[in-house]
RNA sequence: UGGGGUGUAGCCAAGCGGCAAGGCAAGGGAAUUUGGAUCCCUCAUUCGGAGGUUCGAAUCCUCCCACCCCAGCCA
């Protein structure tokens, strides 16, 4: 009695669990620690092309200052001009935009703090925090020791602050080679985390970049840049992946040595994995330029380009990032929780249609010659308001191939010889006979026959029947192409990201994730289907007109099939046959 | 190896000293003009391991183990 009493209270069972982020927001708010304000960012660096991954941080990002009631800048972290381009810019605002997110009028260049970083590295300087050094790269990297060994001081680490600053303005001239000199903070060469021992701060990379051109001949190195940027904007939470953790000292030291209030604060999250695909940029681009897809929005990348061709909703994709959550535990997600979330949300909202993908010629034996109904069918059953269409049906038609099978196996509900099965939206049909190639022993054509009291609507159709199949009419139906796609890797753990060096992950690679139908028929609905739309073959999947299609040709692609129950029934029995 | 992290079901993930939420996957059933969707039911006596504190531990303490990240003038 008592617990009946509990469990129905609304207060318990619709709390919503909080990420641990939140909870540092809640606090931040309860203590006042910014006046209240939550202001976050998603700071790319346009070096490639947005993924599934980038799209939690951005849900996260936006997400979290939507709720919070704060704001959530775009910029761009384009400190090294010689991996970006404006084109990877533009392909992500379209992207973050797509997802359905709005920086308003908060879009930021890094490079548009060049000047006023150069001036904080002045004041580092002055105050004895940083200086110029002369070693090359493979001296610093000597000089900074190891995990175990402590790192030894550079030989120019206590030259004088005058000195340094004319050094450092000759950097900025352009007067030395690209290598020959850095900017270093003066840390702690022996501190066990390597990133205090006197990391660089700015390099001169004599590159033109593709926002300042040639400007600038130094560049700030991120782990300088990133905490700058973020106090410039206000920003309060400053989210970012896993393995920035220990730059946090190194972060905090920047804004501690310049600033002294409203600093930002920087928060780790775990970057989402997924099984059966590759996430790396260098991954990606390695499909991409080797050819093994078709560029980087090809329909079985993970990228947010590819997810759109393949048909995914912003939606979908949106709800997908909700759920996954936010922790600090590496994780691998499932594909197909992926997958479960653009169905759901297709489900809702997608038309059904019907589609024959392997076509097989069905002939109405007892139906007249030249007659053409209009059948009734519905648009969506999950959705009231989608109303009805007109189907044409005729003698001849034609159905899946599956769907017919000369010796049925068990529990079967499809046709086979003096079966009875439903079309779906029409008649109850009882095959009569079938035509087969000798030679091949492949199934030609199926001849029927009709009962027409059994038409949709009508009481005759009460009767019940084992299986109801979907159809198109021969002389009406489109011829369209559709891409099947299949998983990108075929084993279900995600890249070992430690054994980056080679391209071992291409082994996993699945020769088989585009499959290319050429005769498929579809429903004459689909006449002026526009680029984009979505649809539900019935009994097959949701598909969507790719941009490849044009007057004349069609072109769909598989975002992802129906469960296929008699799939799994089909196994059991080869199983138990075995 | 020094440092920084993380370990709750097959996969995510809540939980914050009062006795293991939820989702995906899986299995079973109901219903069905999509073998879809829907609906019901099942699925951790146990929280990486071992000790300890406590009336009471996934939660606190100690030790151990496993995995991930760091030695770019990349981000």
């Amino acid at each position: 009695m008592e617990n009946k009493e509990n469990q129905g209270n609304p207060g318990c069972e619709n709390k919503e669990s909080i990420n641990f982020i939140q909870s540092i927001i809640d606090k931040d708010k309860e203590n006042n620690k910014y006046g209240g304000r939550v202001h976050l960012r998603f700071p790319p660096e346009p070096n490639g092309y947005l993924h599934i991954g980038h799209a939690k941080s951005i849900c996260l990002n936006f997400g979290l200052a939507e709720k919070n009631g704060g704001l959530c800048n775009l910029r761009f972290d384009d400190t090294n001009p010689s991996k970006e381009d404006i084109e990877f810019i533009e392909s992500i605002v379209r992207d973050v935009r797509w997802l359905g997110f709005d920086w308003e009028d908060r879009l930021y260049y890094a490079s548009d703090y060049f000047e006023r970083m150069y001036q904080d590295a002045l004041t580092l300087v002055r105050k004895g925090k940083a200086y110029v050094c002369d070693l090359n790269p493979d001296e610093i990297r000597e000089y900074r020791g190891t995990f175990t060994k402590p790192g030894i001081e550079s030989p120019y680490r206590n030259r004088s602050v005058d000195e340094s600053l004319s050094l450092f303005q000759r950097m900025r001239d352009g007067d030395f080679e690209d290598g020959s000199r850095v900017l270093r903070a003066k840390i702690d060469m022996s501190s066990p985390n390597l990133n205090m021992r006197d990391p660089v701060l700015y390099r001169i990379l004599k590159k033109t970049h593709h926002r300042t051109k040639d400007q600038w001949c130094i560049y700030p190195m991120y782990d300088y840049a990133h905490p700058l940027e973020d106090y410039y904007e206000g920003i309060t939470h400053s989210v970012c992946t896993l393995e920035f953790e220990d730059h946090r000292p190194l972060y905090d030291w920047i804004l501690t040595n310049l600033y002294s209030s409203g600093l930002p604060q920087q928060i780790e999250f775990a970057r989402l994995n997924l099984t059966n695909t590759v996430m790396s940029k260098r991954k990606l681009r390695f499909l991409v330029e080797e050819g093994y897809v078709n560029g980087w929005d090809d329909p079985r990348l993970p990228t947010i380009s590819g997810l759109r061709r393949r048909g995914y909703t912003a939606r979908a994709i949106r709800n997908f990032c909700d759920r996954i959550g936010v922790a600090k535990t590496n994780s691998i997600v499932d594909i197909r929780f992926l997958e479960h979330c653009i169905s759901e949300d297709l489900n809702q909202s997608a038309q059904r249609i019907m589609a024959v993908l392997n076509p097989l010629k069905l002939i109405i034996d007892n139906y007249p010659e030249n007659l053409t109904e209009e059948l009734e069918g519905e648009n969506n059953p999950e959705d009231s308001n989608a109303g009805t269409r007109k189907i044409p049906f005729s003698r001849v038609l034609y159905i899946e191939k599956e769907d017919f099978q000369e010796v049925p196996p068990n529990k079967y509900f499809r046709l086979a010889p003096e079966r009875e099965v439903r079309l779906k939206n029409a008649y109850i049909i009882q095959c009569k006979e079938f035509v087969k190639d000798e030679n091949t022993g492949e199934i030609k054509e199926v001849h029927c026959t009709y009962d027409p009291e059994t038409k949709s609507g009508q009481p005759g159709a009460k009767r019940k029947v084992k299986g109801t199949l979907h159809w198109v009419s021969a002389s009406h139906a489109l011829t369209a192409e559709v891409r099947l796609y299949n998983h990108l890797l075929l084993d279900d753990t995600v890249e070992q990201q430690a054994e980056e060096e080679n391209n071992d992950f291409i082994g996993k690679f699945n020769t088989k994730s585009l499959e290319i139908l050429k005769g498929c028929l579809v429903e004459s609905t689909l006449k002026n289907a526009p680029v984009g739309n979505h649809y539900q073959f019935i009994r097959k999947g949701y598909f969507c007109v790719d941009p490849d299609s044009n007057k004349g040709r069609l072109i769909f692609n598989q975002i992802v099939s129906l469960r296929d129950s008699w799939e799994k029934i089909e196994k059991l029995n080869q199983d138990n046959s075995r």
